[in-house]
DNA sequence: TGAAATACCTATTGACATGGTAGGTAAATA
DNA sequence: TATTTACCTACCATGTCAATAGGTATTTCA
Protein backbone atom coordinates (compact mmCIF):
# COMPACT_ATOMS: atom_id res chain seq x y z
CA UNK A 1 0.00 0.00 0.00
CA UNK A 2 1.58 3.22 -1.16
CA UNK A 3 -1.29 5.37 0.00
CA UNK A 4 -2.06 4.73 4.11
CA UNK A 5 -4.98 6.17 5.75
CA UNK A 6 -2.67 9.37 6.76
CA UNK A 7 -2.66 10.78 3.21
CA UNK A 8 -6.10 10.24 2.28
CA UNK A 9 -7.19 11.87 5.96
CA UNK A 10 -5.23 14.67 5.64
CA UNK A 11 -6.75 15.10 1.88
CA UNK A 12 -10.56 14.53 3.06
CA UNK A 13 -9.82 16.67 6.01
CA UNK A 14 -8.73 19.89 3.89
CA UNK A 15 -11.16 19.16 1.42
CA UNK A 16 -14.34 19.31 4.17
CA UNK A 17 -12.25 23.18 5.25
CA UNK A 18 -12.56 23.83 1.80
CA UNK A 19 -16.25 23.14 1.27
CA UNK A 20 -16.95 24.74 4.15
CA UNK A 21 -14.57 27.79 3.94
CA UNK A 22 -16.99 30.42 4.43
CA UNK A 23 -17.85 28.96 8.02
CA UNK A 24 -14.40 30.31 9.33
CA UNK A 25 -12.60 27.89 11.85
CA UNK A 26 -13.74 24.82 11.85
CA UNK A 27 -13.64 22.81 14.91
CA UNK A 28 -12.22 19.26 14.19
CA UNK A 29 -14.69 17.72 16.65
CA UNK A 30 -17.29 18.59 13.79
CA UNK A 31 -15.00 17.40 10.60
CA UNK A 32 -14.39 13.85 12.37
CA UNK A 33 -18.19 13.46 12.98
CA UNK A 34 -18.87 14.98 9.33
CA UNK A 35 -15.90 12.56 7.95
CA UNK A 36 -16.54 9.88 10.42
CA UNK A 37 -13.38 9.56 11.49
CA UNK A 38 -11.59 9.24 14.88
CA UNK A 39 -10.98 13.00 16.29
CA UNK A 40 -8.00 12.03 17.98
CA UNK A 41 -6.40 10.45 15.05
CA UNK A 42 -7.45 13.54 12.59
CA UNK A 43 -5.55 16.14 15.46
CA UNK A 44 -2.58 14.31 15.06
CA UNK A 45 -2.87 14.29 11.26
CA UNK A 46 -3.73 18.24 11.88
CA UNK A 47 -0.34 19.39 13.58
CA UNK A 48 1.64 18.60 11.05
CA UNK A 49 -0.28 20.08 8.42
CA UNK A 50 -0.49 23.56 10.81
CA UNK A 51 2.71 23.64 11.20
CA UNK A 52 3.74 22.96 8.13
CA UNK A 53 0.96 26.38 7.40
CA UNK A 54 -1.43 24.11 5.20
CA UNK A 55 -4.02 25.11 7.75
CA UNK A 56 -4.06 28.13 10.34
CA UNK A 57 -4.98 26.57 13.98
CA UNK A 58 -7.16 28.59 16.92
CA UNK A 59 -7.11 27.25 19.71
CA UNK A 60 -9.78 27.95 22.48
CA UNK A 61 -13.68 27.75 22.64
CA UNK A 62 -14.91 28.59 19.01
CA UNK A 63 -11.55 27.74 17.96
CA UNK A 64 -10.90 24.91 15.44
CA UNK A 65 -8.43 24.51 11.65
CA UNK A 66 -9.10 26.88 8.51
CA UNK A 67 -7.64 26.89 5.12
CA UNK A 68 -4.02 29.15 4.62
CA UNK A 69 -4.83 29.54 0.98
CA UNK A 70 -7.11 29.53 -1.68
CA UNK A 71 -7.93 25.82 -2.36
CA UNK A 72 -6.62 26.10 -6.52
CA UNK A 73 -3.36 26.16 -4.39
CA UNK A 74 -3.09 23.04 -2.69
CA UNK A 75 -1.62 20.04 -4.93
CA UNK A 76 -2.50 16.88 -3.78
CA UNK A 77 0.91 15.88 -4.27
CA UNK A 78 1.97 18.30 -1.94
CA UNK A 79 -0.62 16.97 0.65
CA UNK A 80 0.07 13.63 0.39
CA UNK A 81 3.73 13.79 0.45
CA UNK A 82 3.42 16.10 3.91
CA UNK A 83 1.25 13.45 5.86
CA UNK A 84 2.76 10.45 4.19
CA UNK A 85 6.63 11.28 4.57
CA UNK A 86 7.47 10.36 0.60
CA UNK A 87 5.67 9.65 -2.40
CA UNK A 88 7.87 6.62 -3.26
CA UNK A 89 6.76 3.41 -4.75
CA UNK A 90 9.74 1.35 -4.92
CA UNK A 91 12.30 1.41 -1.74
CA UNK A 92 15.59 1.59 -4.02
CA UNK A 93 14.21 5.23 -5.04
CA UNK A 94 14.09 6.57 -1.40
CA UNK A 95 16.14 9.50 -0.72
CA UNK A 96 17.65 7.90 2.37
CA UNK A 97 18.30 4.63 0.52
CA UNK A 98 22.40 3.69 0.67
CA UNK A 99 22.42 3.47 -3.44
CA UNK A 100 22.25 0.25 -4.44
CA UNK A 101 25.93 -1.01 -6.08
CA UNK A 102 23.69 -2.53 -8.27
CA UNK A 103 22.22 0.53 -9.77
CA UNK A 104 24.46 1.27 -13.12
CA UNK A 105 23.47 -1.79 -14.80
CA UNK A 106 20.05 -2.59 -12.78
CA UNK A 107 17.51 -3.25 -15.90
CA UNK A 108 14.20 -2.05 -13.87
CA UNK A 109 15.73 0.88 -11.96
CA UNK A 110 14.86 3.04 -15.18
CA UNK A 111 11.14 1.38 -14.76
CA UNK A 112 11.31 2.20 -11.31
CA UNK A 113 12.00 5.46 -11.70
CA UNK A 114 9.68 6.52 -14.52
CA UNK A 115 6.57 5.22 -12.89
CA UNK A 116 7.81 7.40 -9.54
CA UNK A 117 8.03 10.18 -11.87
CA UNK A 118 4.77 9.48 -13.13
CA UNK A 119 3.08 8.61 -9.63
CA UNK A 120 4.09 12.51 -8.40
CA UNK A 121 3.59 14.03 -11.69
CA UNK A 122 0.10 12.68 -11.88
CA UNK A 123 -1.05 14.01 -7.87
CA UNK A 124 1.13 17.19 -8.67
CA UNK A 125 -1.71 18.01 -11.39
CA UNK A 126 -4.75 17.80 -9.35
CA UNK A 127 -5.55 20.95 -6.76
CA UNK A 128 -8.24 20.80 -4.00
CA UNK A 129 -10.52 22.80 -6.09
CA UNK A 130 -10.48 20.17 -8.88
CA UNK A 131 -11.47 17.34 -6.16
CA UNK A 132 -14.34 20.11 -5.11
CA UNK A 133 -16.17 19.64 -8.70
CA UNK B 1 5.70 1.27 -0.19
CA UNK B 2 3.63 -0.73 -2.73
CA UNK B 3 5.90 -2.61 -4.78
CA UNK B 4 7.71 -5.07 -2.11
CA UNK B 5 10.50 -7.03 -2.96
CA UNK B 6 8.60 -9.91 -3.96
CA UNK B 7 7.68 -8.43 -6.87
CA UNK B 8 11.11 -6.70 -7.56
CA UNK B 9 12.78 -10.20 -7.06
CA UNK B 10 10.95 -11.93 -8.81
CA UNK B 11 11.02 -9.72 -11.74
CA UNK B 12 14.60 -10.02 -11.86
CA UNK B 13 15.09 -13.70 -11.74
CA UNK B 14 12.95 -13.82 -14.49
CA UNK B 15 14.79 -11.52 -15.91
CA UNK B 16 18.12 -13.50 -15.44
CA UNK B 17 16.38 -16.28 -16.96
CA UNK B 18 15.53 -14.42 -20.21
CA UNK B 19 19.09 -13.31 -20.68
CA UNK B 20 20.31 -16.79 -19.82
CA UNK B 21 17.62 -18.45 -21.55
CA UNK B 22 20.13 -20.72 -24.47
CA UNK B 23 21.34 -21.94 -21.08
CA UNK B 24 18.52 -24.14 -20.57
CA UNK B 25 17.00 -24.95 -16.78
CA UNK B 26 19.13 -22.51 -14.86
CA UNK B 27 19.59 -23.62 -10.62
CA UNK B 28 18.50 -20.59 -8.58
CA UNK B 29 21.63 -21.20 -6.93
CA UNK B 30 23.40 -19.70 -9.85
CA UNK B 31 20.84 -16.98 -10.04
CA UNK B 32 21.03 -15.87 -6.46
CA UNK B 33 24.24 -15.62 -6.75
CA UNK B 34 24.40 -13.77 -9.90
CA UNK B 35 21.47 -11.52 -8.11
CA UNK B 36 23.00 -11.21 -5.32
CA UNK B 37 19.49 -12.18 -3.55
CA UNK B 38 18.95 -14.87 -0.89
CA UNK B 39 18.52 -18.72 -2.16
CA UNK B 40 15.96 -19.68 0.21
CA UNK B 41 13.82 -16.37 -0.60
CA UNK B 42 14.06 -16.85 -4.28
CA UNK B 43 13.13 -20.29 -3.71
CA UNK B 44 9.73 -19.06 -1.89
CA UNK B 45 9.31 -16.56 -4.79
CA UNK B 46 9.44 -19.51 -7.49
CA UNK B 47 7.18 -21.71 -5.94
CA UNK B 48 4.64 -19.00 -7.14
CA UNK B 49 5.73 -18.74 -10.52
CA UNK B 50 5.84 -22.28 -10.74
CA UNK B 51 2.59 -22.88 -10.00
CA UNK B 52 1.25 -20.59 -12.17
CA UNK B 53 3.00 -21.87 -14.92
CA UNK B 54 5.07 -18.56 -15.85
CA UNK B 55 8.14 -21.12 -15.50
CA UNK B 56 8.95 -24.75 -15.35
CA UNK B 57 10.62 -26.49 -12.98
CA UNK B 58 12.83 -29.70 -13.10
CA UNK B 59 14.31 -30.91 -10.08
CA UNK B 60 17.55 -32.89 -9.02
CA UNK B 61 20.71 -32.73 -10.36
CA UNK B 62 21.66 -30.61 -13.42
CA UNK B 63 17.73 -29.01 -12.86
CA UNK B 64 16.68 -25.69 -12.30
CA UNK B 65 13.92 -22.99 -13.80
CA UNK B 66 13.24 -22.05 -17.23
CA UNK B 67 11.00 -19.17 -18.99
CA UNK B 68 7.50 -20.98 -20.02
CA UNK B 69 7.07 -18.67 -23.02
CA UNK B 70 9.06 -15.97 -24.68
CA UNK B 71 10.37 -12.73 -23.25
CA UNK B 72 7.86 -10.75 -25.02
CA UNK B 73 4.58 -12.72 -23.82
CA UNK B 74 5.43 -11.15 -20.17
CA UNK B 75 4.11 -8.27 -18.66
CA UNK B 76 5.24 -6.90 -15.81
CA UNK B 77 2.41 -5.80 -14.43
CA UNK B 78 0.76 -9.85 -14.24
CA UNK B 79 4.40 -10.52 -12.51
CA UNK B 80 3.85 -7.78 -10.03
CA UNK B 81 0.26 -8.39 -9.53
CA UNK B 82 1.26 -12.80 -8.98
CA UNK B 83 4.30 -11.89 -6.77
CA UNK B 84 2.60 -9.30 -4.73
CA UNK B 85 -0.52 -9.99 -4.20
CA UNK B 86 -2.73 -7.09 -5.82
CA UNK B 87 -1.41 -4.10 -7.41
CA UNK B 88 -3.17 -1.37 -5.49
CA UNK B 89 -2.48 1.67 -4.33
CA UNK B 90 -5.41 2.78 -2.16
CA UNK B 91 -7.15 0.85 0.81
CA UNK B 92 -10.19 1.51 -0.45
CA UNK B 93 -9.91 0.22 -3.93
CA UNK B 94 -9.06 -3.67 -2.63
CA UNK B 95 -10.99 -6.11 -3.95
CA UNK B 96 -11.68 -7.90 -0.11
CA UNK B 97 -12.48 -3.89 1.14
CA UNK B 98 -16.10 -4.04 1.90
CA UNK B 99 -17.70 -1.08 0.05
CA UNK B 100 -17.48 2.59 1.98
CA UNK B 101 -20.63 3.58 2.29
CA UNK B 102 -19.25 7.32 1.39
CA UNK B 103 -18.00 5.75 -1.90
CA UNK B 104 -21.45 7.54 -3.73
CA UNK B 105 -20.01 10.60 -2.42
CA UNK B 106 -16.62 10.55 -1.61
CA UNK B 107 -15.09 13.52 -3.69
CA UNK B 108 -11.54 11.37 -3.80
CA UNK B 109 -12.51 7.95 -4.70
CA UNK B 110 -12.67 9.02 -8.40
CA UNK B 111 -9.25 10.07 -8.18
CA UNK B 112 -7.93 6.71 -6.87
CA UNK B 113 -9.56 4.81 -8.76
CA UNK B 114 -8.10 6.98 -11.93
CA UNK B 115 -4.52 6.30 -10.15
CA UNK B 116 -5.19 2.89 -9.78
CA UNK B 117 -6.27 2.44 -13.75
CA UNK B 118 -3.12 3.98 -14.19
CA UNK B 119 -0.52 2.44 -12.28
CA UNK B 120 -1.63 -1.09 -13.88
CA UNK B 121 -1.46 0.34 -16.93
CA UNK B 122 1.65 1.73 -16.91
CA UNK B 123 3.04 -2.21 -15.94
CA UNK B 124 0.88 -3.66 -18.11
CA UNK B 125 2.79 -2.15 -20.83
CA UNK B 126 5.98 -3.55 -20.31
CA UNK B 127 7.32 -6.52 -21.16
CA UNK B 128 10.23 -8.58 -20.25
CA UNK B 129 11.59 -8.16 -23.72
CA UNK B 130 11.32 -4.08 -23.22
CA UNK B 131 13.39 -4.73 -20.06
CA UNK B 132 16.43 -6.71 -21.52
CA UNK B 133 16.68 -3.82 -24.00
C1' DT C 1 24.14 -47.86 -6.72
C1' DG C 2 25.23 -44.10 -3.96
C1' DA C 3 26.33 -39.24 -3.50
C1' DA C 4 25.29 -34.79 -4.82
C1' DA C 5 22.41 -31.32 -6.44
C1' DT C 6 18.26 -29.39 -7.07
C1' DA C 7 13.25 -27.97 -6.61
C1' DC C 8 9.77 -28.00 -3.32
C1' DC C 9 7.48 -27.67 1.37
C1' DT C 10 6.31 -25.84 6.18
C1' DA C 11 7.20 -23.26 10.11
C1' DT C 12 9.30 -19.49 12.54
C1' DT C 13 11.26 -14.96 13.49
C1' DG C 14 12.73 -10.07 14.17
C1' DA C 15 11.84 -5.62 12.75
C1' DC C 16 8.94 -2.19 11.35
C1' DA C 17 4.74 0.38 9.79
C1' DT C 18 -0.03 1.07 10.34
C1' DG C 19 -3.93 2.84 12.60
C1' DG C 20 -5.18 3.98 16.07
C1' DT C 21 -6.09 5.04 21.69
C1' DA C 22 -5.16 7.34 26.21
C1' DG C 23 -4.43 11.06 28.90
C1' DG C 24 -3.11 14.95 29.40
C1' DT C 25 -1.71 20.70 28.91
C1' DA C 26 -2.30 25.38 27.11
C1' DA C 27 -5.02 28.88 25.29
C1' DA C 28 -9.11 31.27 24.17
C1' DT C 29 -14.06 32.35 24.72
C1' DA C 30 -18.64 32.90 26.69
C1' DT D 1 -14.83 30.27 36.00
C1' DA D 2 -16.29 26.62 33.10
C1' DT D 3 -16.00 24.99 28.62
C1' DT D 4 -14.10 24.22 24.44
C1' DT D 5 -10.64 23.73 21.54
C1' DA D 6 -5.80 22.91 19.57
C1' DC D 7 -1.68 20.83 20.82
C1' DC D 8 1.54 17.38 22.95
C1' DT D 9 3.57 12.79 24.41
C1' DA D 10 3.32 8.21 25.12
C1' DC D 11 1.66 3.74 24.29
C1' DC D 12 -0.33 -0.44 21.94
C1' DA D 13 -2.36 -4.14 19.07
C1' DT D 14 -2.10 -5.99 14.68
C1' DG D 15 -0.25 -7.18 10.43
C1' DT D 16 3.19 -7.23 6.82
C1' DC D 17 7.81 -7.65 5.25
C1' DA D 18 11.90 -9.99 4.46
C1' DA D 19 13.96 -13.31 5.46
C1' DT D 20 15.86 -17.79 7.86
C1' DA D 21 15.76 -22.64 9.20
C1' DG D 22 15.32 -27.19 8.36
C1' DG D 23 13.68 -30.38 6.09
C1' DT D 24 11.75 -33.89 1.85
C1' DA D 25 11.35 -35.53 -2.87
C1' DT D 26 13.37 -36.07 -7.18
C1' DT D 27 16.81 -36.37 -10.62
C1' DT D 28 21.47 -36.77 -12.51
C1' DC D 29 25.99 -38.25 -12.65
C1' DA D 30 30.16 -40.65 -11.35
Amino acid sequence: MMISTRGRYALRVLLDLAENQNEGYIAMKTVAHRQELSLKYIERIMTVLSKNHYVEGVQGKGGGYRLAREPKDYRVGDILRLAEGELVPVACLECNAKTCKRADTCKTLPMWKEFHHMVNHYFDNITLLDLMK
